[in-house]
DNA sequence: GTGAAGGGCCAC
DNA sequence: AAACGTGGCCCTTCAC
């Protein structure tokens, strides 16, 4: 690349640097690393790039000087990323802002992600990537060569190629910058690009900040599992084995307890009659005439606990901090909603044991605020069903009111059972689901499934009209929108019902959920905004639930703050049904 | 040994 | 005629 740049390691060259570059509108900004991991490595360069003129900064000689964060010299460095009115171009922007947040205190304001437009633009098409490399080869027909992106950067004489190679990485930006921004235009996608990159920097935080977790009630509570486990698993043995001929002649015939095949096969010999799947569900109904199940789903629920959620687990804790700092991906499904690795914070169990394991200690508090029932609040507000809007009027039980609804009884007169169909059905609806399923988890026969269901969307036409129409259109259109204009492009075969009803189940799924998605993003960055200052850091996401930690002293201050901030973003996508928001304080991430 | 695929199961 | 949406983690199996 023919692109002019300056490699500029000393406190002046930066300040005239910082000032011909303070000019521009839009400049992208890259990072080189030492290392994956902000609390291991060190920040070495810091590139920005106007698109013609390339800047790379060399924070090495910076720190004879001592901690970064509280270094004078690097003011206009600083002035640069907190700009309100430069706009900072980086790919996966979240890295860099974690560094850059951590190790020279800023905070990157006025940020557009290459990545997470990329990711926008592509609406779902899982074929497509969005490394840097990938977008610049798509969007402006150029070439990277990422080779020296795992060089050492520690080195004190950085090689001229690795410099180039780091001008480089800036100087795509711009252009790529260029052809995606008019593409985010062109579908229509800038009002949901926005919400994205105003979430980078409170998840930038989040991770830094990490969760935290009580080692030892940890191990003590996967040294019960363990322990569960493994008496689980003896037994079980001891009831396959029987079965089996050699038993009697070389002790107990151990098979793996793990493998399906094994335990189907053992199972077979023992006259165990067998369903389609090994699958709990599928096996439940057996568990009472045959205790050899009852002991199968026994030992797969701890043996799950204890290496799911065992000592592997600890592994992340991250010793700069004794906290966990997951990993969260922004646009995690297609859908919008996040994912989260290593370890997923998303997937914890609810029970009190490994809950309480996440705790704080007695000066500070954790603020947990979720969201009741935000999909089902979505769904009423698209389909302007005024009878389901009704049910959420007052702030009684909602599956009672349906129930009640539906059944055309008094709400106090509504059965277990009644109050049970209607739950499982306003759950079930979201994802489209069928008579033949609703008749398999509510027992009911398949006929008897079926008029249960015409007898709720008779009480509910709007609703049915909704879901109808929202199916047809995402046939029609293969397309389906968030309220924030989230686009999925649908593939299927039109000759195939299978494929046909499965597109439509996900199209029709794909607004409620991401809507969804778009209010817990539009949430972060209020929240990110109103706890700024305060000792309030953002600790943990679920999908519709927030969790904050805090000093004691400002645990009632943060509850109302997260409040405010849960309500106003729902209250931007949904106007015309109530919106509900649960706070609670507590020491432990337990409710 | 390594990696992909698939089963099973945790969360929402 | 119909078929419940999104993720990640652990395990086995199977191909290379």
């Amino acid at each position: 690349m023919d692109t002019y740049f300056e490699y500029v390691r000393n406190a002046n060259g930066l300040k005239i640097a910082c000032e011909e570059l303070s000019r521009e509108p839009f400049l992208g900004l890259d990072t080189e690393t030492s290392e994956l991991d902000p609390y291991k490595g060190e920040l070495r360069l810091v590139q920005l790039s106007s698109g013609r003129k390339t800047y790379v900064f060399d924070l090495l000689p910076f720190r004879a000087a001592g901690d970064l964060k509280s270094n004078g010299e690097l003011a206009p460095l600083r002035r640069i990323f907190e700009s309100e009115t430069q706009t900072k171009i980086l790919h996966n922007a979240k890295f860099d802002a974690k560094w850059i947040r951590h190790q020279l205190g800023s905070e990157i304001v006025n940020v557009f992600d290459t990545y997470l437009a990329s990711q926008l633009i592509a609406a779902g098409d899982s074929e497509r990537r969005h490394s840097l490399a990938d977008v610049a080869q798509y969007f402006t027909q150029t070439t990277l060569d990422k080779t020296e992106q795992v060089s050492d950067w520690t080195r004190e004489e950085l090689s001229a190629s690795q410099i180039e190679y780091a001008a480089r990485d800036a100087a795509v930006l711009p252009p790529i910058y260029e052809q995606l921004a008019a593409r985010l235009k062109a579908d229509d996608l800038e009002r949901v690009a926005r919400l994205e990159f105003e979430c980078v920097m409170p998840i930038a935080e989040m991770e830094l900040s990490g969760f935290a977790v009580d080692k030892s009630r940890w191990q003590t509570q996967f040294a019960r599992v363990t322990a569960a486990a493994a008496k689980a698993a003896d037994e079980l043995q001891d009831i396959l084995s029987a079965g089996v001929s050699q038993a009697s002649l070389f002790g107990r015939a151990e098979i793996n307890l793990d493998s399906q095949q094994q335990v189907a096969e053992a199972l077979r010999n023992l006259g165990v009659p067998m369903p389609e799947s090994m699958r709990a569900w599928q096996l439940q109904p057996l568990a009472e005439k045959y205790p050899v199940i009852a002991k199968l789903l026994e030992y797969r629920v701890v043996q799950k606990a204890a290496t799911s959620f065992g000592e592997n687990f600890l592994e992340f804790i991250e010793p700069a901090t004794g906290r966990i700092h997951a990993d969260f991906r922004q646009i995690g499904a297609p859908t919008g909603r996040f994912s989260c690795s290593n370890p997923n914070l998303q997937q914890i169990p609810h029970e009190t044991e490994y809950r309480s394991c996440f705790c704080v200690s007695e000066n500070r508090n954790l603020v947990i605020a979720d969201y009741s029932q935000i999909e089902l609040r979505i769904l009423a507000e698209f389909s302007g069903d005024e009878k389901f809007i009704e049910a959420f009027a007052s702030d009684a039980d909602f599956h009672r009111m349906t129930a009640s609804q539906v059944f055309n009884v008094k709400p106090e007169d509504v059965t277990d059972d009644q109050r049970s169909f209607a739950k499982r059905l306003n759950f079930g609806i979201v994802y489209g689901v069928g008579a033949s399923r609703f008749g398999m988890m509510t027992g009911l026969s398949q006929s008897d499934a079926e008029t249960t269901m015409r007898r709720y969307f008779a009480t509910y036409r709007k609703l049915d009209a909704y879901l109808r129409d929202s199916g047809n259109r995402v046939i029609s259109e293969r397309t389906a929108r968030t309220a924030s204009g989230r686009m999925l492009r649908l593939r299927f075969d039109e000759n195939d019902r299978q494929s046909v009803g499965a597109a439509r189940r996900y199209g029709v799924n794909m607004p409620i959920q991401g809507t969804s998605a778009d209010i817990l993003k539009r949430a972060l960055r209020l929240l990110h905004d109103s706890i700024r200052g305060t000792s309030a850091r953002l600790v943990n996401i679920v999908h519709d639930e927030v969790v904050v930690e805090c000093d004691e002293g400002e645990a009632e201050s943060t509850a109302e703050k997260l409040n405010k901030a849960l309500s106003a973003a729902a209250e931007e996508y949904v106007k015309k049904v109530p919106i509900r928001v649960d706070v609670n304080l507590s020491h432990k991430w337990d409710k």
